[in-house]
Parts: structure tokens; sequence; C-alpha cells
RNA sequence: GAGCCCGUAGUCGAUCGGUUAAGACGCCUGUCUUACACACAGGAGAUACGCGGUUCGAUUCCGCGCGGGCUCACCA
């Protein structure tokens, strides 16, 4: 018997049961179909948020569906553990360290994260199988990555190079243009004075004065007539330097002066210009951020040498004024600090010449929703170097690889050697000059690691892993794809030859229910266990597959929530009602059902073709409002009140309670994946039977072998409907109970009604006498 | 500046050319009618951002404008 809906109790028990009946093992079963999904790995913050909330559920869903359509259904989960966030948790708690010291101290505190991060998941019934866990950090793992890098270096994808590339001064590690971000800042444009050929006075506009030390040109638009007669003539800049004067189309005229100086390492198109001119490259900032080759500003931040120098500028006379301007500075995204260019000895995989082929891998790939593409495509139309793999960090995948600072020879380490740590590495001597060759001694870009998930979990290298690659579904955040999707579409492909996912879905952002981001300092923040207080977890869930507007962002709803939790109740409450009349009722298709049995049954059919295939396309949201359409409305407001003289007088019971049992049996199969705990109790207590076990290893329904209701029938049911509503409503305006009796009841029609339904409308409404007569539609009754 | 999404009742959102434009939340009026007051029965509330065009017919397709969002590039 149910009992009362304690959805606490219920996720408790459904939880362990699952544990340990082992519902959703991977079988490895040879015979059976298979479903890949290349989950992501969240970075072990330790806490799960709404994001991870929302789209770990869509593929739950995914899962879940495809399981019971018989899928042998690979789910494993994982963790992505190095980096940047770790590293300065953990110095917070245990300061600086011994380099392997503290790598013990980062694996710890990551093993702490993963397990209140993995208890959050399965609290919120998602589905994998943990015994395919795995871990960035593990030595397994960080063999593969460095196998995969050593392959793609022996195909000449990977290099080291001396090369401009972003900087971090704060972490002190070069980084991905994927990594930066852009904030509005405000600052000042400075108007400086520097002479001409003639010894006249040129105005210069910059943003960084403090740079001008490494200035080594000044330049204008080639059809700017102000400055069009110091083509190749020599400029004096306000420090004494000499430089040329250089015309360049990519100047703006309107901006400033016209006229601008190039410091080589200043911004993006210093350096283009610093290559495209063949300028002297001076090095103005050193790797903390600080100048250097600028005499007496040497040691100096930037921000103070700035100051330094307008003070003496001012005092010279040559600052002319200063101009507020709104300024985008690029940051690094993790810590917000300003970036550098810097031109640096780095590892770099080779994306900017294969982009025609990463577009086309990308093509290969399903796109859900399919504009989600153009994220990719974008970005790769806009790539402008190649990916610097390499990073200044402790807690990270070693790059496997010798080198010799002395020629700059660079070889990588043995297969044999993996994993590759440099401080138990072999001595080696360079073969060019004889030096000792020393390991490399920098870690891999995360997304090194994360970016051959597909391949991890399939088992690669072992040859066995093309019978688990590609994946079928890559679900992951928008917000990812010029990183995770772009990173892993090409090294999967390069180093497999076959794009790495059939299919990928794309889930926006929560916001907070005001629209804006959640945020510390806004604090509005929903977090998932705070929810979990107050509202079941299948309503959690039903509000993620409500959220369903793929690629968008979309804010966090409250009436979304409560809606499902009121769904929840509502069909707790259908299927007690209708457990009451099954008790002794033995299954079996009756010979004759009545028309209204067949209605609702018509109606199941075609909510179980729509809802599967709402489900086959990720649809969730569209699913679930049809099931809530039927279920709610047609099957508890209208049929279930339509069967109760039946049911409770026990007239033509056995149609009635075949089809509440078919209604309610397969309604909770369709609802399982979305509501997998109410669901799982009650195919347990009503419809189970020992062979078939969980509802979450049982089979996804089919429509009914019936005689379904013609369209006729059909529009004539919606007639009786609306029969129904005006005498509830008439019935509700003289402030009479709904079971109350009337006299009679009059209605035209231009349809034929058979007896069988007068009867219904008799029974169902208690009215005495019903004439009906033909005529347009109209219903009149008295009391 | 470029590309992409989008603009439907107070709010959120269906309707992928065709009768009176779903549904939810909120609001109003009744009802504790033996599953459910987290409910039921009803009600009010939308000239579908604007203007053109295609069409027998447009909320739905196209163009322009206005207004939002996202991504990228943003200028020293």
């Amino acid at each position: 018997m149910l009992e009362k809906l304690d959805t606490n109790k219920l996720e408790e028990k459904y939880t362990k049961k699952w544990d340990e009946e082992k519902t959703y093992k991977f079988k490895n079963d040879p015979n059976m179909k298979k479903y890949t999904i290349d989950t992501p790995p969240p970075f072990t913050s330790g806490e799960l948020h709404m994001g991870h909330v929302l789209s770990y559920s869509f593929f739950d869903f995914a899962a879940r569906y495809k399981r019971m359509n018989g899928y042998d259904v690979y789910y494993p989960q994982g963790w992505d553990t190095q980096g940047f966030p770790t590293e300065v948790k953990v110095e917070k708690k245990h300061g600086r360290l011994p380099p392997a010291e503290f790598r013990k101290k980062c694996v710890e505190w990551t093993e702490e994260m993963i397990k209140r991060m993995k208890s959050q998941m399965i609290e919120m019934g998602f589905s994998p199988d943990w015994d395919y866990e795995y871990k960035t950090m593990d030595p397994e793992y960080h063999k593969k990555v460095q196998l995969s890098l050593i392959r793609m270096y022996k195909d000449k994808y990977v290099y080291r190079a001396k090369h401009p590339v972003y900087w971090c001064p704060r972490c002190m590690s070069a980084i991905a243009k994927a990594e930066t971000e852009e904030i509005e800042k405000s600052g000042k444009l400075n108007y400086i004075i520097f002479k001409g050929p003639e010894g006249e006075d040129l105005q210069i506009a910059t943003t960084r004065p403090e740079l001008m030390h490494a200035c080594v040109a000044v330049m204008y638009h080639p059809e700017d007539k102000r400055y069009t007669h110091l083509k190749g003539k020599e400029i004096t800049t306000a420090l004494g330097k000499k430089v040329k004067a250089i015309p360049d189309k990519l100047v703006e005229k309107e901006f400033g002066t016209g006229l601008l100086m190039v410091c080589t390492f200043g911004d993006k198109d210093d350096v283009l210009w610093t290559h495209r001119y063949k300028l002297p490259i001076i090095e103005a900032i050193d790797e903390r951020g600080k100048l250097i080759n600028a005499g007496d500003l040497d040691g100096l931040k930037a921000e103070e040498a700035r100051e330094k120098l307008i003070e003496k500028f001012k005092k010279e006379g040559k600052l002319v004024k200063q101009e507020d301007v709104k300024q985008a500075v690029k940051v690094h995204d993790r810590c917000k600090r300003p970036i550098e260019l810097k031109s640096s000895l780095q590892w770099f995989a080779d994306i900017k010449s294969h982009a025609k082929e990463i577009k086309e891998w990308a093509s290969e790939i399903k796109w859900i929703p399919d504009f989600g593409i153009h994220y990719m495509t974008d970005w790769i139309e806009n790539v402008d170097w190649d990916w610097v793999i390499s990073r200044h960090r402790v807690f990270g995948t070693p790059l496997p690889f010798y080198v010799c600072e002395k020629c700059g020879y660079s070889e990588p380490a043995e297969e044999s050697e993996l994993p590759f740590y440099p401080e138990s590495a072999k001595t080696k001597k360079c073969p060019k000059c004889k030096e000792n060759l020393i390991p490399e001694q920098t870690v891999a870009d995360c997304w090194v690691d994360s970016s051959i998930t597909p391949l991890i979990i399939a088992g690669w290298p072992d040859e066995n892993y093309k019978k688990l690659y590609p994946s079928d579904l890559r679900p992951q955040g928008v917000e990812i794809v010029r990183t995770w999707a772009f990173y892993t579409v090409y090294r999967s492909t390069v180093l497999t030859g076959k794009p790495p996912f059939k299919e990928i879905l794309l889930n926006g952002n929560v916001l907070a229910p005001d629209g804006r981001k959640m945020s510390k300092s806004l604090g509005n923040i929903i977090s998932p266990s705070e929810l979990k207080k107050e509202y079941p977890v299948d309503s959690v869930r039903q509000w993620a597959a409500l959220s369903g507007a793929m690629a968008k962002d979309r804010p966090f709803s409250y009436e979304d929530i409560r809606f499902s939790k009121s769904f929840i109740n509502k069909y707790w409450n259908a299927s007690r009602f209708i457990e009451k009349f099954l008790e002794n009722y033995k299954h079996s298709k009756p010979e004759k059902l009545k028309l209204l049995d067949r209605w609702i049954l018509t109606k199941l059919n075609g909510t179980i073709k729509s809802y599967t295939d709402s489900m086959e396309n990720y649809q969730f949201h569209s699913a679930l409002h049809k099931m809530h359409e039927f279920f709610w409305h047609d099957l508890c407001d209208n049929y279930l009140e339509y069967v109760k003289y039946r049911v409770y007088n026990d007239t033509e019971k056995q149609p009635a309670l075949y089809s509440l049992y078919e209604v309610l049996y397969n309604s909770t199969k369709l609802l399982a994946p979305v509501m997998v705990f109410t669901t799982e109790e009650i195919y347990r207590e009503l419809f189970h039977s020992p062979e078939s076990g969980s509802i979450h290893n049982s089979r996804w329904p089919k429509p009914l072998k019936i005689t379904e209701l013609s369209e006729d029938e059909l529009i004539l049911m919606d007639e009786f409907n609306s029969i129904v509503s005006s005498a509830r409503q008439f019935k509700a305006s003289n402030r009479l109970s709904q079971n109350s009796e009337l006299s009679s009841m009059k209605i035209y029609s231009e349809k034929e009604y058979p007896d069988e339904l007068i009867d219904e409308l008799k029974n169902i409404l208690k009215v005495k006498i019903i004439k009906i007569e033909k005529g347009e539609f109209s219903v009149s009754m008295e009391i």
C-alpha cells in the first residue's frame, strides 16, 4: 500500500537500493547495442551548483531513457582535478611546499572535494556507473595524456618554440587565449609630445606610457594627410629615443591623434607590427609583470611606472592632456588580473594550420541545437596563434619531454617511462651538443587533460577502445565550446582519425531568478543542497527538464519547481486512488472497452508517441509538458471523474480498471527518467513482479494495441467534455455541489450521440433526463 | 563593429501558414464534492515589438526598423 508521500524517505531508500542492486551497471555485453556518454568531468571545487544540476540532469534523462530502450548504457563519471584554483586553496592552507609534497596535499584536498561532490550527485539521483570513475590527477590518466602528447609530438602537432604568448604575471604562467576574459576598465589616454624630424612637436596618444622605453616605431594611417610626410623619417620619443615612422592601415585615424607608438608587446597589434616590419624586439616586462630594460624604472610594476612617468612628462611639459577612456582589458579568467603579452619559450599545439580540418570534423557532429556549431566555427576563424599547452604550475600533468637548455634541442620521453615525472626522470645527454638534457618542468594546460575524455573512457590506447569510441553523446555547457569541445574535437580526431562524438548537446547557464548571473557578491546564489531541503529531488529534476531551452541562459524559476512539486503530489494521489481499486484486480484485456475507456487509452497512446519522440530529440521540456497535460487534465480532471461511478458501483468495472492500470503503468514508465524516486516506488508497489526489478531497467512503453478513437470520435469527445464542463459550470454558478442531481438537460448538436455516451452523461453528471436535438452546439439544463 | 539567438496576457512560456492563439505562476469568484485545499469548478486578462513584402490566408516565411541576450573582434 502506498503511504502518505514522504519524498525524503523514498530518496534515502532507493539511493541505497540502487547501489545494492547495481541498477545502473554497464554490462559491457557484446550483444547489446551501446550508448556511450562522454560526461563532463566537473572541476573539483567541492560544490555542485545549479548549472551542474541542469546539465547533468539532461544526460541522466538521456541515459535512463536509453537504458529503458534496451541499450547497454556506458555512463562513466570523471573529475577534472588539476589546476590553478586548487593550488591557491592548498597554498592558503599549507603555505608553500616543495613540489612533490605540495602535489600530495593537492591530491588529498581534491579527494575530499570529490567525496562531497559525489555524494551530492548521488543525492540528485544521477545514474553513472561508479565503477568507471576517473580522475585527471591519477597516474594512469597522466600516462595517457602524456602518451597522447608524445604521439602528437611525433606527428608534428606539438612543438616547442619562442613565441609571444598571453602571460599572467600573477600566476607566472603562459595562458591560452581561451583562458582570457575581457573586463571594461576606465583608464587615461595620454597625449604625449614626441619630436618630428625637423624638431617639430608630434602628439601620440597612449594608455600605456610605461612601455615607452620599448617603443620601436611610430605608426599612422597611410592616408592620413597630417602625417604622410613623415614616412620613413626619424621620430624622437619623449624619452629621447629615435624610431621610424611607418604607415599601416590598421591604424585608426580618428582615435587619439592618429599617431601611435609601437612597443613590441603592448598588445596584439604591436606584436603583429613588430613581425610585419621586422622591428627590434625589446622585452619591456618580466614574468612578474615588472619593468625591465627601462633604466631607473626597472623593477617597478606597470602601474607604478606609469604614474612616475606621467609625473615626469608633466614636469617636462611633454604631457599635453589626459582623456578618460573606457578600455577593454584582457584578464586571466581564473585570477582576474590583467595579462601581458610576452615572448617566451613554450610548448604549443598546432591549431592554426589545421583550422580548416577542425571545422570539417566539427561539422560531422550533430549539434543540438544546430546553431551551437557557430560558437565553434566563429572561434576557429578567430584563432590567431597556436594553443599554448605549457603552464608554469605544479599540480598538473607533467609534459613528457626532455630539453637541452643550451641548444634548444628537445625530445619526448620513451613510452616505457610513462607516467613521466621530472623529479624521477632519467639522465640523458643532448645528442647535438652533449650537454645534459633536463626534464621539462612545466605541466599541461588542464584542457590538455580533459580534451581526451572520449578516449580515456573508451580505454584508449588499448585497441578495444574502438568499441566505445566515438561516444554517442557529449553533453556540455555552451560556455566551454571554445575550450572543451574545440580541444576535444581537435586532439581526439588527430589521435584516432575519427571525431570524438556523434552528437553534442549544449546547455546554457542557470541565472538567478532576477535574470542576473548568480554570484557571491550579489548574494543571489541558489544551491542544490538548499533547494533539496524544501523540494523533492524529483521536482528539482523536473525543473531541469522544464528549463529545457537549449544553449540559452535561463533564470532559475521557483514557479517551475513549485509546479513540479504539485505535479508529484498529484501523481502520487492519483496513484493511491487507483491502487485502492486495483487491490483484487487481475490484469487482462476486457473484451469490450467503453468509448470513454478507448478515449483515455487513445490519449495515452498519443502521449506515448509524442513523449518518445521528444525524448529521442532531447526535448525534455516538451515531453514533460505533454505528460502534464495528459496526466493532470485528461486523466485526473476528466477520466477519473468519469469512471468514479463505475468503480464505486461495480458497473462495467473491469474495462475501467484495465484502462486505469494501463494509463498509470505506462505514465509511470514515461515519467521514470525524470521522476526517478516516486516512479520507482509506485512501480514497485503497484506493478512490481520479481523478475522486473527496478523500473529503471524496465522496458520503455509502446502504444497499446487497441482500437483507437477515430478523428470523428475524438471530435465528439471534445464536445462531450465541453458538455461536462457546462454542467460543472452550471452547478457551480447555482452554488450546487458537483454531485448534486439535475432534473434535465437539453443538448443541441450537429453530431450523432450514441446511447452509450448519453448514459455516461446521466451517470457522471447525475442528470435524470437528457434530450438531444440537431442544431448548433449548445447546452442548457435545469435543477 | 561582425555573427548568432530572441521579442506572444502582470510574469514564464507553447503554437515549426489555416477555425474563438496552449499551459503554468499570479489575480478574482465559488467549493473541504469519500485520491489530492500542494486540490477542484469557474472567471478576468494578448489588436502575438513596429512598418513593409510573399501568400487566398501570417504570430508563424522574407526585408527594414526598434528593443533585449549571447559569442567574437574591439583601436594604441
